[in-house]
DNA sequence: CTGCAGGGGTAAA
DNA sequence: TTTACCCCTGCA
């Protein structure tokens, strides 16, 4: 593979500090130069911005153009949408000013819901470090720029993998939840691929619900971070739970707070755009 | 230095 | 509706 480059100028909504740190993604690290390094889908790649240009550098299956353009979903008009759910009230203004650079990653399929399992009842930096190391012992060795990196590896890479295995590598108790999903998968237990050709988003998160370790925050989080690309989803985890109770539900018991109730508020708020709409919200309270 | 709570939830009781 | 759960970090 050879190193290809793809710039783009005035591109909207596009900080990497908001795309990078907003909660979605695992593997991109903040290099000594403020750009950012990642690996997805077999590819390495660096993302610098100097003024109004993003400058796109790495080793790429395929053509680095189409793979950018998917991979950051720059054919959205994120615009728009800050447009349109400005429109509903001052805290979503707010959350938009705080987090206008956030894009919505496409991330693949596999790799986000077994990265998403391993996030429960989890820390980022924990998180981070084991997805890397399951990727160090089973995925694909990337040599760029004198650095190694390894691709987060295929179902068929880790069909072999014991819970043991897992074990030591530090995943805790969600060893046997990472195995039970990964042969669930390989046995075609759930039928994935025709989850991209399903319309309706609840029959999506019924079937993802049936995997090990994927509750009702996880299907949420793999609806729409990963390529299925789902925005009328509303993951709710502690820090939604707090600022939309601090928002709109003001219980003085935040533990107390329904999660009906959050939903409910959710889709009436912010309604089909309500996944995108959680973002600003919980990349705005989360940093602030 | 030791002890302990709590963390971007889920599953089992 | 509660409770245990691997491991790590922060803090008393």
């Amino acid at each position: 593979m050879i190193e290809q480059e793809y710039r783009i100028k005035n591109q909207e909504s596009f900080e990497l500090k908001h795309i990078f740190d907003c909660g979605q993604c695992f593997r991109w690290n903040e290099e000594d130069d403020q750009s950012y390094t990642g690996v997805f889908k077999g590819n390495v790649l660096n993302v610098k911005k100097e003024k109004d240009t993003i400058i796109f550098k790495g080793i790429i299956n395929g053509n680095i153009k189409e793979v950018v353009e998917d991979y950051f979903d720059l054919k959205r008009d994120y615009t728009k949408i800050k447009k349109t759910l400005s429109k509903v009230d001052n805290n979503m203004k707010k959350g938009i000013k705080y987090g206008e650079g956030i894009r919505i990653l496409n991330q693949e399929l596999i790799e986000t819901i077994l990265s998403f399992i391993i996030s429960a009842n989890n820390n980022i930096p924990r998180i981070k470090k084991i997805i890397e190391r399951i990727s160090e012992n089973y995925g694909t060795k990337i040599v760029w720029n004198k650095k190694i990196y390894y691709s987060f590896p295929t179902l068929e890479q880790l069909k072999d993998v014991s819970v043991e295995e897992y074990r030591n590598l530090g995943l805790g108790f969600r060893d046997k939840r990472i195995y039970d999903t990964v042969h669930m998968l390989l046995d075609n237990q759930v039928d994935y691929k025709k989850w991209y050709n399903e319309e309706d988003t609840f029959k999506v998160r019924e079937e993802l619900l049936s995997l090990a370790g994927v509750g009702p925050k996880v299907a949420d989080c793999i609806l729409l971070f990963s390529d299925l690309k789902r925005f009328d989803v509303f993951p709710i985890d502690v820090w939604v739970r707090r600022v939309m109770n601090e928002l709109y539900i003001k219980n003085p018991d935040e533990t107390k707070v329904n999660k009906k109730e959050i939903e409910r508020i959710a889709y009436q708020k912010f309604g089909n755009l309500e996944g995108i709409a959680q973002q600003y919200l919980f990349y705005w309270k989360r940093e602030a």
